[in-house]
DNA sequence: TATGAGAGAGACAGGTCTGTCTCTTGTCAA
DNA sequence: TTGACAAGAGACAGACCTGTCTCTCTCATA
């Protein structure tokens, strides 16, 4: 144990500990006792800072909620006062991420999947954010003049979730690396080619 | 426990059981005693018939794949020669399914997520359906004259993935609903509009 | 130096899981 | 009627899981 490690609250040091195995393995694959060891803490530590697994894991997607929004508004930001812009911008981001080598999939879609019912803490925060880019879709949509924003936030939040599990399951170079292009191709539809020309169907 | 229960043959029974509890709570979620508790069956009947519990999942899978494309087949030749139809119908087909009130998801995406990594057995058959599906959406994709089909196939297998995992968090009336449309405008702009006035991008 | 909080170490309880084994029961054909 | 065999019933082993508890150590501060 280097003083570097101790330096680093105990809380944290569970904390990025269990993001690195809940991503990589699976939340049910990776139990208490791997988490305490990986991290050099005592398990009465882990059950002073949580009060149960399940909220170690709502802890892990809440931060992770948290840098999905820091990442999405730097996106648009980036993009400028357009719109249309933004949207891409987001396109462009979801692209990216997808086709890195880390990349192993969507932390919320993976966790969804693992706790399909029930009262799951994690499961509000997954929803919560779920909730949030569909919101943020539609409002740029709106903004950019689409002639249905409703419908094209829909359209753009299931490529996107494609793009996450895709990219999941063909690893980067796979076909999630189309997300982008098929964006502008749905956002064209809508409201024009960007060279002024409609092309709606 | 009813006769016609009992002339199921035992194999039988334990399937049908493991594949309800399996889709509705997940494989990690359901054990081996609630599946012969469920199917009235001793657990030495279950494995007599399959080795472990991971060969149960792996059949379970095995059967999903066969109706999966069943399905498909039905589809694409309910459409007729007409390349762009078949690959229409599937989306039809994709959207129907997500949209129905039973749906909870892709079986094969579910369950990939639930073993991210290792030897699973039933991850043998999810790679197997996924990189079928790709490669006759690719075929079809090449049929219609598509300027890209690989791209074509890469951005509906996308729209598709979208659409399920989308369907199983949002449920039925959700954005999924839009996967048919989507698929449209990008299949409309890669082979020309359905009046023969091309988009492409 | 004394003290108290924070944290490590590890035993433990109670439950669940998979998979094995033995014994019993029911059924069907010769 | 008898014998073979499939299947039910359930005990059991061994592993693993979460969560609790006690004891000890370290270190900062009064």
């Amino acid at each position: 144990m280097t003083e570097a490690v101790l330096r680093v609250p105990v809380r944290e040091r569970i904390l990025r500990t269990a993001a690195r195995l809940f991503y990589r393995h699976g939340v049910r694959a990776v139990g208490i006792d791997t988490i305490i060891a990986r991290s050099g803490v005592a398990k009465m530590s882990l059950y002073r800072s949580f009060a149960s697994k399940d909220e170690l894991v709502a802890a892990w997607l809440a931060e992770r909620n948290v840098a999905f929004w820091r990442r999405w508004d730097a996106a648009v930001a980036a993009a400028g006062e357009d719109p249309r812009a933004g949207l891409e911008a987001i396109l462009d981001m979801v692209a990216a991420r997808v086709a890195a080598p880390a990349w192993q999939g969507c932390p919320f879609l993976k966790t969804w999947a693992e706790f399909p019912e029930g009262v799951h803490p994690a499961r509000q925060v997954i929803e919560a954010n779920r909730v949030g880019v569909h919101v943020r879709l539609a409002a740029l949509a709106q903004a950019t003049g689409a002639r249905d924003p409703a419908l094209l936030a829909d359209q753009l939040q299931v490529l996107i979730d494609g793009a996450y599990i895709n990219g999941q399951t063909h690893g980067p170079g796979g076909p999630a690396c189309c997300v982008a292009g098929a964006g502008r191709v749905l956002i064209a539809a809508q409201i024009g080619r960007p060279d002024g020309v409609g092309a709606p169907i």
